[in-house]
DNA sequence: TAGATTGTTAATCGATTAACAATC
DNA sequence: TAGATTGTTAATCGATTAACAATC
């Protein structure tokens, strides 16, 4: 991913280093939490299962954390890290489907802790709506764009059976969200400037499989 | 990882390919329940939307999947990934910590049909305990043991609330799982040769408002 | 045969790690 | 000062892509 910072000097970001971006704001927030002021990249590194040179490198691409020979203030690094990331003002979003999995969503206190508040779920269930989740209604579906434009949602998380998806996806893109974090196992055809996060579940289950499988059988291993 | 063969031969396959295992496994089930015989490597790469030559290079570490000139049979091409990938036998798999999360995945139904039949749940909550989830009735989390060894469990997934996560995660092991699918946001100490793997729901949504934000600012991109 | 396809190697590209001067 | 630390570049490592002979 190609950046421009506000100097106007262009610079590409790749995109390993911004998948980390969030582990280390997410540890960060640990730290500060608990007190910790400062922090040096060997012990962030460390705490992350990574190289300290390699943290260092990717502050880099930003830039001016802190000055050579002292690590990192905390407090100063986490407000940096969630402007990069684009959570220094709350992101709000939306769950279409309070099946089990969209409640299991909205449940997850650590969304509205990390600048995520949830502000709608949506389902079409009749014996659903009206329930509340951590204070919040569920709405038929067709509610969607309203709240969506009152509330000027960018995200929304889609657990809605397969056959809906992605009739789904496209109300959800009418209405101006811009990311789409699928739950269903369907390739959802939208525009390319919609950002789709897929969460394949069986996937996950299948590398553990691999990796287990090649442990059991310790004789087709040779780890180096 | 560096593996062997079955005729001796050592060989490394790159931890990207083994991502895309899965993947290709996932795709090729599909296209067999559509009833499709045949797929190039073309075809199957664009439906993921990679490179076809990678997806070649990726089955060049196994090897003889096909012919020069000729597609690949889906038929043959299933078993054989499934064995590479440890799913030719069913994998039966737990989940401990039976909230919306925990029924969540033990209500998808893709695992059974992929090879990994759930097992048994477990939870504490005497509310839980007794009710039955696709025929599977919730157990008290001291029956773990009983149930891993009986069943030959090897993986297991948890989703239990933090405070618990690390003791749940050491009786497990101890009862003989050696995969963990960690959707607690806990770091779990356990042996090395456990595999863990973590799903940290909240930074999923972090690189989707990321890569949001870049797009809501045009000016501050320039894709290549 | 002509067109399509695989297996396989070489070339390119990207990501990680090491090294070290500058600094506290 | 001595030890620890960052920012930054160069070196290494790994992953992707291109190219093409062999084959159907």
């Amino acid at each position: 991913m190609k950046i421009t910072n506000k100097k106007g000097k262009q610079f590409r970001v790749p995109d390993a280093t911004i998948r980390r971006l969030p582990l280390y704001l997410d540890k960060l927030i640990l730290l500060q939490q608990a007190g910790v002021r400062e922090v040096s990249s060997r012990q962030l590194a460390m705490s992350l299962d990574i190289k300290a040179s390699q943290l260092r490198h990717d502050f880099h691409y930003f830039g001016g954390f802190s000055k050579p020979g002292r690590p990192y203030d905390v407090d100063q690094l986490v407000p940096a890290l969630e402007e990069i990331i684009g959570v220094d003002n709350p992101v709000p979003f939306v769950v279409v489907g309070a099946g089990h999995l969209g409640q299991a969503l909205c449940n997850y206190a650590n969304f509205e802790r990390q600048g995520f508040p949830l502000v709608g779920i949506f389902d079409n269930d009749p014996d659903l709506i009206g329930i509340k989740i951590r204070g919040i209604k569920i709405e038929p579906i067709e509610n969607i764009a309203t709240v969506i434009k009152k509330k000027n949602v960018r995200l929304a998380a889609i657990t809605v059976p397969s056959l809906v998806a992605q009739e789904t996806a496209v109300k959800l893109v009418d209405a101006g969200v811009r990311g789409i974090w699928n739950y269903t196992p369907v390739d959802l055809r939208l525009p390319k400037d919609i950002i789709v996060r897929n969460e394949r579940l069986a996937t996950g289950l299948m590398c553990l499989s691999f990796k287990t499988k090649r442990l059991e059988h310790p004789e087709l291993i040779s780890d180096d």
